[in-house]
DNA sequence: CACGGATGTTAGCCATCATTAACGCGGTCG
DNA sequence: CGACCGCGTTAATGATGGCTAACATCCGTG
């Protein structure tokens, strides 16, 4: 019993918020430039410059956007390799089902991480990619565990194979339940690993 | 001993392909609204509305590139699934070899194909995306004929899933070289498909 | 109750861009 | 030779879009 009626706190609340996810299926679905700001608030029924009162521009949209992502999933994935107790198979587990909740939840999202890259301003990019890097490193370094003779190279491409696997899941929509999906895809994947270190 | 210097028959000869390719590059790298028309010009040494002797305008152009690549992918998975005397198997190997020569030599246009369909003017859209569903059921007829306990819907959401890991060479780009990147993708690919369908 | 800050609104500015217009120029063919 | 055609060029046009400015409204607080 805080205050006042339900929607109206969520509002005032969550607008950021609700900006966010509302532009990540703007740009998922039209890529960054194909989208205007009036699109934007559109779609969160506020109308063109309203987006001012809550980021600097549209370029910072999509930089807090990519950067939120690639913080989150680095951050899991180094909670996931430094529990203690685990062993590399057990940490491999825990890395492959952080990706796939993220990208069976959070599809526009995972869509928008991998492409709008390129039109991130130059201050905020770097940090991107550098988050980036290291979430791919979290998963060489889990491999090279598990695969000490695989040169790390081929450790960073079967890792980049994997991830275009598991975000396959904005083209499937639909196709299988989430349910189904998971499991399935935790199964490719492992195999993939498997495979890719074969003879190695 | 035909007509003129090297060169200059070339750049007569292709200046619609010269532009397509670059057109290619560009738009994988910033996205279809992100690349101007004096950018694609720039890219091959012409300037501005010069494209208007080639192309019935942007739109136009993006339609024929992704027309092109869908039907040479089509073209080819019917070709391999027709050529009587193969085995499911070896139709399967055939499969994954097109996509994958493909997407090692044609990395931009493969991000391409993915990526901006939604930015397609209508009438070519359709056609597209009948040639992308078709490409997907030759796919899906073969791992059919392969594991017919297995649900259609679950095969076609593996394909996608393989499509996404295959497709993932640039990502990679510089990892290893194309040589190392065919078989580990192959064997990545084929192992993933046998987990797929496990106990289906 | 008056003040201020958070949040919207509309109107306007300026840059960018796709597209068209008008014109030039080299080669082919009749 | 001379007309046409393929291919380019630059200038203009009209739309769109990001962003700023000027102006409400609502609400908690002193």
């Amino acid at each position: 019993m805080n205050t006042a009626s339900a929607t109206p706190t969520r509002n005032r609340r969550n607008r950021r918020g609700e900006i966010l996810e509302a532009a990540a299926g703007l740009f998922a679905a039209r890529g960054f430039h194909g989208v205007s700001i009036e699109d934007i608030g559109g779609a969160v029924g506020v109308s063109g410059p309203a987006l001012y009162r809550h980021f600097d521009g549209k370029d910072a949209l999509l930089s807090e956007m990519l950067l939120d992502v690639s913080s989150r999933l680095r951050e899991s994935a180094v909670t996931v390799a430094t529990s203690a107790s685990e062993s590399p198979e057990e940490v491999l587990d825990a890395l492959l089902d952080v990706q796939i909740v993220f990208a069976i939840e959070h599809p526009a999202l995972i869509t928008v991480h991998d492409r709008e890259l390129g039109n991130v301003p130059e201050p905020a990019r770097r940090r991107i990619r550098r988050l980036q890097r290291l979430y791919v490193e979290e998963w060489v370094t889990v491999l090279a565990e598990l695969h000490p003779r695989c040169p790390a190279a081929r450790l960073r491409a079967a890792t980049h194979a994997v991830f275009g696997l598991l975000n396959s899941t904005p083209h499937s929509a639909g196709e299988l339940p989430a349910q189904d999906m998971r499991p399935m895809l935790r199964a490719m994947a492992r195999a993939a690993i498997a495979a890719s270190v074969k003879d190695h």
